[in-house]
DNA sequence: GTTCCGCATGAATCGATAG
DNA sequence: ACTATCGATTCATGCGGAA
C-alpha cells in the first residue's frame, strides 16, 4: 500500500538536518508543525549557534519544506523571541515574518506566551523578558481550528480554584492527565466555560534536570488540542528534548520529531518511551 | 528669557497636526513621548482613515519630528497593534519598526500590555485579541530609567515565604543590615517589592463615560513613572481624550498634548481641568 | 507522613576585563 | 577597535534533606 510506504516516518524521531530529512516526506502530509528552533546565537554549546544576521536565511530554507509538507488545512506555530544585541532588540524575527510571507505563508496571528517565571536578572536599561512570541502561519485562510478543545473556566473561577489545590493535588493530577490545564479544567466548574484569548499565561519548566526543555509541555498540548484531532500528525523539526512529541503522544496524535543532534534524538526517544509506560492507559479523551 | 519663550507650549493642549505643530518646538526638549496613534484604517470617520498600506509613510514623517524634539536621554513609547486584513495580521507595525530604525531610533524593547478584560467577540479562525504592543524607542543606548518607581509586590509564592517569618525575625534582620546577613534575608524578606517584567497585566477601561479611551490611565502612569521624574515634560502627539496629559499632571510632570480634532482638544482640556480640582492637594510623592 | 527550609537552576544581559 | 570570557544581578519553582 503506497500510503504505508510514504508515511513510514510517523511516530519516529529522526536524526539529521530537518531540511534534508523533510525533502523525503510527501507533500501535504502534516496537520500541525509546532516548533521552537534554536534562537539566534543561543545555546551555542549545543547547537553551534546561528549568527543573528544570518538567521533569517538559515530559517527560510527550512520553512520552504515546512510549507510543502503541511496540509492546506494545517497550521505552523513558531515559538521564537529576538535577542538583545548591543542594547537593542534584533530584527531577525520581524524580518522573518516579512520574508516567510513571500514564500506563500499567511501570518494569521501572533499568540503571546506570558511567562509566570521569567529568567532572572537586573540591568540598568531593561526589565526581565517576560514573554515570547508564538507566531501562527497558515497556507490558507480556512484551516482546522477546534476552539472548544481549549476552553477554560472564567478567570476568577480559575484563580480561586487553582489556589485551593495543594501541591500534592497538583502532582497527582499531573500524573493522571499529564496536563496542568486539564487538572484545572476537570476539577473546577465544568459549566460556564469560556474561550481563551491569544495570550497564554504559563510557567516555564526549569526543573527538568538533564535536558533543558525550552517550553513547558502544556504549551504544545494547548496548540495540539487547538489545531488537531486524534490521529492527526504533529511535526517538530527541532525536537530537542522531545516535549512536542511527548505532548502529541499523550493526546493520541501521531508525532514526527527531527533533530540535528544525536543526543537530543536519544533523549527524546527515551522520554517518549517512558511516557508510553506511564500514560498509555490514562489518556484523556479529548 | 529665551527658554520661557521657547517652552511656552508646556502644559497646553494644542489643536493641529502634530507634524506641523512640533516643527515649532525646539530640539531636545521632551523627556518622554507616550502615545497611541489612530490605528490604520480605524476611526475612519473621525480621522480620515489612513489605509494600512499608507500607514508607515504617514507615521514616519511624524516620527522624524518626535526624534528631533526628544532629549537624547528621553524615551518614545508607542502603543500600537496591527489590524487583521483578509484573515491575516497586517505587517505595517513590523515594517514601521524596520523603517523607524533607519531614522536613527534604537528599538530598545517591546513591552506587552496583557489585557485583563479584552474586547468580547467570537470568530471561527481566531481568538480574541488579549494584548497590545508597547514599543520602546530611544535615541541612545543610555537613557533615563527609574526602575524603582514601578516596583511591585512579589508573586504569591515569594509572599508566602515572607509571611512565614515571625515579626521578631524581621526585626532582628533589620537591625543587622550591614554584614553577615543570614540566608533567609536575601531569599525572602527584603523582597517586599520586586522589579516587574516587560509584560504589563492591566484592565482596559471601557466604561469611561463619553470618550472611548483606548488605554487605561494606569498605562501612561506606569511609563511616566518609569522614564521621568517630577518636572519633566511628557508629550502625546495624538492626545485623544487626554489620558496621557491627565496622568502626567497627576504625577507632577509637565504635559504637552496635540490633536488634529478640535473635539478631542476640548475634551482633553476639560478632563485636565477636572483633575486639577480633584487632585491638586493629593498628589502622590513619587 | 507532613511541613519547612535551603538550594540549584533556567532561551539572559550588562559592564568590565583581557587578548 | 574588536571579540571573548567572566562575574554580578535576580525570581519562580521543585527537589531533597531536615525537623
Amino acid at each position: 500500500m503506497r500510503v504505508a510506504i510514504d508515511m513510514d516516518f510517523i511516530n519516529k524521531i529522526i536524526f539529521g538536518d530537518c531540511e534534508k530529512i523533510l525533502k523525503k516526506f510527501p507533500d501535504k502530509s502534516i496537520d500541525l508543525i509546532f516548533t521552537s528552533p534554536p534562537y539566534a546565537d543561543a545555546r551555542r554549546r549545543t547547537y553551534g549557534g546561528v549568527a543573528p544576521d544570518e538567521y533569517v536565511d538559515w530559517f527560510l530554507s527550512k520553512a520552504e519544506q515546512f510549507l510543502r509538507v503541511l496540509k492546506p488545512t494545517g497550521t505552523f506555530v513558531l515559538n521564537i523571541k529576538e535577542r538583545v544585541v548591543k542594547g537593542e532588540r534584533h530584527t531577525y524575527v520581524i524580518e522573518l515574518i516579512m520574508r516567510i510571507k513571500q514564500q506563500g505563508w499567511l501570518w494569521t496571528d501572533e499568540f503571546i506566551w506570558h511567562k509566570k517565571n521569567p529568567f532572572p536578572g537586573k540591568w540598568p536599561n531593561r526589565f526581565r523578558d517576560g514573554w515570547e512570541r508564538l507566531l501562527q502561519f497558515n497556507r490558507q485562510r480556512k484551516f482546522n481550528m477546534y476552539q472548544e478543545a481549549v476552553m477554560i473556566p472564567p478567570s476568577d473561577a480559575t484563580k480561586a480554584c487553582a489556589l485551593r489545590l495543594t501541591d500534592a493535588d497538583k502532582t497527582r493530577r499531573k500524573i493522571k492527565t499529564g496536563s496542568g490545564l486539564d487538572s484545572r479544567l476537570s476539577s473546577c466548574v465544568n459549566r460556564n466555560m469560556v474561550y481563551p484569548t491569544n495570550v497564554i499565561y504559563m510557567a516555564t519548566e526549569s526543573w527538568n534536570r538533564g535536558h533543558s526543555a525550552v517550553f513547558p509541555i502544556d504549551l504544545p498540548i494547548w496548540f495540539i488540542k487547538l489545531f488537531t484531532v486524534k490521529g492527526d500528525i504533529v511535526l517538530d523539526p527541532f525536537i530537542g528534548s522531545g516535549t512536542t512529541a511527548v505532548a502529541a503522544k499523550q493526546l493520541g496524535r501521531n508525532y514526527v520529531g527531527v533533530d540535528i543532534l544525536k543526543k537530543s534524538c536519544l533523549l527524546a526517544e527515551e522520554r517518549i518511551t517512558q511516557i508510553k509506560k506511564y500514560y498509555d492507559n490514562t489518556l484523556t479523551t479529548n
